[in-house]
DNA sequence: GTAAACTATGAAGTATACTTTATAGCAAGA
DNA sequence: TCTTGCTATAAAGTATACTTCATAGTTTAC
């Protein structure tokens, strides 16, 4: 498929489909070119993007995904290191998620305008 | 406390800190001024910049932040509008990360080498 | 067959979140 | 006192993730 439909299923500029190529998170693998010099992506590339755009919604950086993707070429123990530390990565980040929640609830439930964790205000100087 | 407790105590650099405050995100309800022009710090800022941190960790902007702030000015209503908003936002990285982890199990269960969602090789198209 | 729409590339521009630099005043210990 | 260190500000610089622009070839609809 071309790359405005890719653009179209994953809702995803166009710019930024060929940005993730430049930078080498969109490998060859997921792309023949045409006669026209078109690109044509294989369908995998829907899924995919899907996973990316997980990604760097919760913070990982396309630097973080390329890493990902090398795995391809090291150790088993060292692939399994690496993802075991993504893994601990998105922990902190739930982790982070279920705090910054709860702190919204706090808000939800308190008088907002005076006494919370936004905006209270407090002189006492230590 | 002194700029500079601040910071070692929550973990940011002094240069953050500041940063925050001309961005409008500490305000000067946590901040006195000395007669050397110091900033003078309330205890309180040590939470609240965590709350701070933990926004930030998780997508939200430093415009989020600036407007969750501001829900001082606004009626109850559309505090608890804007509230129940970022809470949806939060709970849409939840499922994102939740995602993001899952695949990343993937990688550990299968053979990364070459069949799976990052790198996956497969010449079909459509 | 021609205008409108889609594709391509490279380079420059933008937004966000900081960091660094340059310069200078204030403070605490030897 | 003097040196080292902490504080201050404004402005410039950096990193990341894109977007826009300029230019040009290709395809599709009429």
């Amino acid at each position: 498929m071309k790359i405005s439909e890719v653009a179209q299923r994953v809702e995803l500029p166009i710019s930024t489909i060929r940005y993730y190529e430049k930078m080498g998170i969109i490998t060859d693998e997921y792309i023949l070119r045409e006669q026209n010099n078109y690109r044509n992506y294989s369908s995998e590339i829907l899924d995919y993007l899907q996973v990316v755009k997980n990604c760097l919604a919760v913070g990982f950086t396309i630097n973080d995904i390329k890493s990902m993707i090398s795995l391809k070429g090291i150790s088993k123990e060292e692939q399994a290191r690496i993802i075991k530390e993504k893994i601990a990565e998105i922990e902190a980040a739930q982790k982070n998620l279920e705090n910054a929640k709860q702190t919204l609830y706090g808000l939800l439930q308190t008088d907002i305008t005076c006494e919370n964790g936004f905006g209270k205000y407090d002189r006492t100087v230590s």
